[in-house]
DNA sequence: GTGAAAGCGCTAACAA
DNA sequence: TTGTTAGCGCTTTCAC
């Protein structure tokens, strides 16, 4: 039994309507427990028969809290994408909401960070690691928690949570090993970046020790095309398909993506002819004409951790949690010992 | 020169250091014009030193306009990741800010709504087919400017965005016939939509019109999975691989990425044994791995579109746009006519 | 052009 | 338990 489309009703008048005062609606709907049944069920009546919804923006400017989470991340990439969906439900189940922001490039942040200061938001989750320095130290300054998601650089101005990329790059390298690949190259997205940089570094850690010199390849970029540009300069670089690598260690899934389908458009059978790892465990990951082995980032359990850091933390506490990942095996590295003539 | 961690600065404090009054500071960041140059000045130099920020909050109060547009997308499902960077842009561009909901199940439109109106956002875009009738209905009789993004079937109660789901599949059919295929099946998503239904009559229609009789065929969703998990139907369906139809026309991309995917697991070779058409126009479907013929749905101008009839709407005028498609043709249809032995 | 003052709709003491 | 009373920080008449 809602008004129709009566513009805007207020606690006031809720209040003349069931016969109680101002404040009793307020309560009723703030803090239900502290009024009378009968009380509350005239509220509850009266409200329901204007179409009355407590006035969000009020409550917000008197008690200095929005429930509003503001989230900023870049607007191309399919782990973002992947991402936003899974802040979108959590913050539902703790009844906020999300402002999102995305931004294109990374000097579209400052922008970004006014209209957040604006809103008062509660909080914010900084999701990039295209995100500069300075932008960080912005937010950091701002009085609000924020938390950096995936941006293993920001140690020191705030919060942080990430996937631990260190160990989840040796797990795959481990993968690799014992499915005895002996030789592997390292592609990656944007060596300015922290997740590429603490990636590259657990592969040919954990590959050195076996013994296995690992090169870095930079791509130019985290995206598909990078990765499909990508591949033949690999192939010129290695000398063709038979000088390639056993194994390429792929930054992130979507770059992986792009390498995948350049290859295999240049005759290269992934594989038959070189094994393919990727960083994410994006769900086309798992699609069948990709179906990579990948670390798979645990989101759901990444982006828990981040919210609990923004809503428990009271001041700018700067606490740098790691969640490990696993390694999700798929076709896209080949599974048993195969005799490689003609390598080391 | 920015305050540090200072909690809240208000335009009082402002006004004190600038030694004008609190209603000169909230008109040199509202209405800029109607204060004088060295006022103004003051007040800039006053607030930066302060780091003040109006806030958003109080100014929404007061105005009744939050700048704040709710969008409503469900959780999952390429098309609508991808629509919503585009969201974000524009109403970045024009100064907005966005209040996202994802929605898993339709169910949870209804708790959306509430948060929707408590925080009285200027407008709302309902992205999709899967919002049941009802809702909409709800979201109508709030009183705010809504509009149905690409749901057609809105019709009546809300403004709507579409693309012309019927002109865009007889495009797709065109093609087709063009290149001289000679039987055709479409395979839907869910039929209970209004984008499935709409793009199957476009489709059937014009195929009738040139003596080819369509089927449908229910894949049940509109997900890779459900595409991947049809096509050994299809393939049992038509007793086998030659009994395909010369092409299979999908209700969606990420459906066809799905029903592609099953197809080649089965050994069945796209476009050599069957021609396959997508619907959407993501950017996936320029992978080369699909490289699929697809109608393209220009999301900037759709988007524009929907912003435009949520902004300048007085009140809930019922328009309804309808915005063009194109073809993208990639190398999932043949190019050019084949002789097709034993059939009609 | 600028200041004083009255709210926007709510929350949170404080009384009763 | 309920009502009264201040504001939260801004926009906006209305005088000056």
């Amino acid at each position: 039994m809602r008004g129709k489309g009566n513009k805007r009703v207020t606690s006031v008048e809720v209040a003349a309507a069931a016969g109680v005062s101002q404040a009793t609606v307020a309560r009723t709907f703030s803090s239900p427990h502290k009024v009378a049944d009968t009380s509350r069920a005239k509220v509850h009546e009266a409200a329901s028969a204007l179409g009355y919804v407590p006035n969000a923006i009020a409550r917000s400017l008197k008690s200095q809290r929005t429930n509003i989470v503001g989230a900023v991340v870049p607007a191309r990439g399919e782990y973002w994408q992947h991402l936003i969906a899974e802040i979108s439900q959590q913050l539902a189940e703790q009844g906020s909401q999300m402002l999102l922001f995305t931004f294109a490039k990374p000097s579209e942040v400052a922008s970004v960070v006014q209209s957040l200061r604006q809103y008062r938001v509660d909080g914010v989750l900084l999701a990039s690691s295209f995100i500069d320095h300075d932008s960080i130290v912005d937010v950091a300054g701002l009085g609000i928690p924020a938390v950096a998601f995936n941006h293993p650089e920001a140690l020191d101005v705030t919060a942080s949570v990430s996937v631990d990329n260190v160990a989840g790059a040796a797990a795959l390298a481990d993968h690799l090993i014992e499915t005895d690949h002996q030789t592997v190259a390292f592609v990656g997205g944007d060596p300015d970046t922290g997740s590429d940089r603490l990636r590259y570094r657990g592969a040919s850690n954990r590959l050195r020790e076996h013994g296995i010199v690992c090169p870095y390849i930079p791509a130019g970029g985290f995206d598909y095309d990078s990765g499909y540009a990508i591949a033949e300069s690999l192939l010129r670089h290695f000398g063709g398909g038979d000088g390639l690598p056993d194994a390429l260690m792929i930054a992130g899934d979507e770059l992986a993506f792009g390498v995948m389908d350049g290859l295999s458009k240049l005759g290269v059978s992934v594989p038959n002819d070189v094994s393919v790892t990727g960083f994410d465990g994006l769900p086309q990951a798992s699609w069948a004409g990709f179906d990579l082995t990948t670390l798979v980032q645990p989101a759901e359990e990444l982006i828990r951790e981040a919210l609990g850091q923004l809503t428990s933390t009271p001041s700018t506490i700067e606490s740098h949690t790691t969640v490990p990942g696993f390694v999700r095996v798929g076709q896209s590295t080949r599974r048993q010992a195969c005799a490689e003539e003609g390598k080391a």
